[in-house]
DNA sequence: GGAGGTCAACTACAATTGTAGTGGAATTCA
DNA sequence: TGAATTCCACTACAATTGTAGTTGACCTCC
């Protein structure tokens, strides 16, 4: 399977490849220095396994140097990462986790209501399929 | 620091303890023999393992056989696990994880009403303490 | 009272992860 | 054109994880 596997450290390094690609490992380094005063060789060394697990791709510029670009988007990622989260932790239901996550987090009354809406649209566009079905009928 | 650092696998211990404890090892390994078909050994390994991460204990009982129990709460355990994920993927903000599951999880009409509700509270106990100021001024 | 099962403790071992070091080719700069 | 720099490919190595095997003590049942 598809099953791609980022390692923390690894993920540091797609984050800065989804924000911005194509990069030098010389410049993935260089984003990274704030958080992580990683040597040039072990960004190399996580690129090249990111490479090899297939979710970056690495290509030669014109002078010979390679550039990375993503292979997978961090939408799928983050959706892989996030169900596999959810099925450890919280046995793969979503009420669950979200109850949990709106119970521990200091949300503003603007962010509860932005989530109001969105569970909200969620229902709405469930049930409209039932009822264009139903109009069919 | 008490940065108790729990394995997938390890995890899955843990989970038949926090459901009931204390057990014996073979206990363990039977509650477990659904999921996975571990031998006794690698039971034995978690859970000593896990005993010197400090996440459970080791008693003795009577007959010499070591019971186990959770010497980390399963809610700590799962904050703390919380944090990092909601750390690693969303740069440790609430909202863009709430919405993402919000968005990615098929809930039910009924789910929403509960979570919805959930968030109105959690914005009133928030500001409770606001009002309760207000009352004093 | 010996054979067989159960435990705990110790050991094993490959894969993954974090974090580099080394050596050699290519590029550049003086 | 020789020294310094930059890259890449390869190698290194300890810690953690997954998954047991081995050994020796003890208990039990015939």
């Amino acid at each position: 399977m598809s099953k791609t596997n980022i390692s923390e450290s690894e993920w540091l390094v797609m984050e800065v490849l989804w924000d911005s690609a194509p990069q030098t490992s010389q410049e993935v380094t260089q984003a990274l220095r704030s958080k992580k005063n990683w040597a040039d060789n072990t960004v190399r060394t996580l690129l090249t396994r990111l490479v090899k697990k297939g979710a970056l791709t690495a290509k030669a510029n014109p002078s010979g140097v390679r550039i990375f670009l993503p292979k997978v988007s961090r939408e799928a990622c983050i959706l892989a990462e996030g169900e596999s989260f959810m099925e450890r932790l919280f046995g793969g239901a979503a009420k669950p986790l979200l109850v949990h996550f709106a119970k521990h987090s200091n949300l503003s009354a603007q962010d509860v209501e932005e989530l109001k809406r969105l569970l909200d649209e969620s229902v709405e566009s469930d049930s409209a399929g039932l009822e264009q079905n139903n109009d069919k009928i």
